[in-house]
DNA sequence: ATTATCTATAGATCTATAGATAATGC
DNA sequence: ATTATCTATAGATCTATAGATAATGC
């Protein structure tokens, strides 16, 4: 039953892992520690020598996961040609629509933490400020609006694009809504 | 105990009410039918004599609550002045940011509904045109976009300014939200 | 329509133990 | 190398709560 603190520390990266999905996938009172746990290939009872709480596993998924968003656009607008082009396209893809298990916390979440405790929700606050940061450096062409208007505008267009193309129950309109959004990001900034 | 079959109308009518507005504050699993009925004033158990199931009750909701909207566009659109402003100033108004049991259904259930079965993401899909063609028409003035694509535009701005507002931790920038979104409606419409 | 009840499932806790780690002895 | 201790995990169990049903009353 024991193993090595090294092999412990791998199985607790698991767990935080197969979370990161599954809450993203079915939400967060939508998924089950013992599923968490299963889905690590460990059993239930396991889980509370590692985490204090369901509560606290899901603040540090959180924590984490908004974090990797942040680098990630961080990246695209270090090493890309056209960074904005880069996060639209990656953002507003089939494949975000369909695994939202891979992709934004905020696409995925936000609703449910919207109704959560000050505990969840400041670190959701803080990763909003920190994407509004990273979005407002790939806006960096001359606009006629102050860019960090912008970058708020253009992330809660994405959110809301990518949160109604989920919930739309026909894949030609859910497409729809992921093109129009993307080109008319794209034109207002012509 | 036994209630006229006219009072029994009323009490269905006190349940849908309690529901629309507890479902869209507490969401679908944070909701329980008991919360509801005691809501309307009545019995856990009299629940199930007015409706099949939850998921029963929850789609008669969604559907009342998505043409209760719809309706409120279309009147807007016949009877304002300026109607996109008004949609604009009412969606975004602090006010329907702190009460989402008040407000557009999109924004307090889209993400929650988007993990539920066929029926209910009909329901919303159906709700969705409906929007879609109520904005379309109030985008009536000339526009170098398409309308209808404008239209999924500026909804799924809407939708995801209000999910990212409600989500934050923090009123200013839960205001600053609504306000960036609100001008940036504006002015990429001059 | 009320009241009591049933069944399922959730988060969380408890106990036992395999086996790793640390302390000790040669 | 041996012994003692520590600890990550398994498995069983507890408590609370949910949706739903059945029996009862007017």
């Amino acid at each position: 039953m024991k193993v090595t603190q090294d092999q412990a520390a791998r199985n607790r990266e698991l767990v935080v892992e197969a979370a990161g999905r599954l809450l993203r996938e079915n939400g967060l009172d939508g998924t089950s520690v013992a599923e968490i746990m299963q889905a690590a290939n460990l059993t239930h009872g396991g889980f509370y020598g590692q985490f204090k709480s369901k509560a606290d596993l899901v603040e540090e998924v959180c924590e984490r996961g908004l974090a990797r968003g942040v680098a990630f656009w961080n990246r695209l607008g270090d090493e890309s040609k056209d960074p904005l082009r880069d996060v639209i396209a990656s953002y507003l893809s089939a494949e975000h629509v369909k695994s939202p298990g891979k992709g934004c916390f905020f696409a995925a979440l936000a609703c449910d933490v919207s109704r959560r405790d000050r505990g969840l929700r400041r670190i959701f606050t803080s990763g909003f400020r920190a994407s509004i940061d990273a979005l407002t450096r790939i806006l960096k062409r001359p606009s006629p609006a102050p860019r960090r208007r912008e970058a708020i505008a253009v992330l809660s267009q994405l959110v809301g694009a990518m949160v109604l193309a989920r919930t739309i129950d026909d894949e030609a309109l859910s497409r729809e809504i992921a093109e129009a959004n993307d080109t008319d990001i794209k034109e207002r900034r012509r």
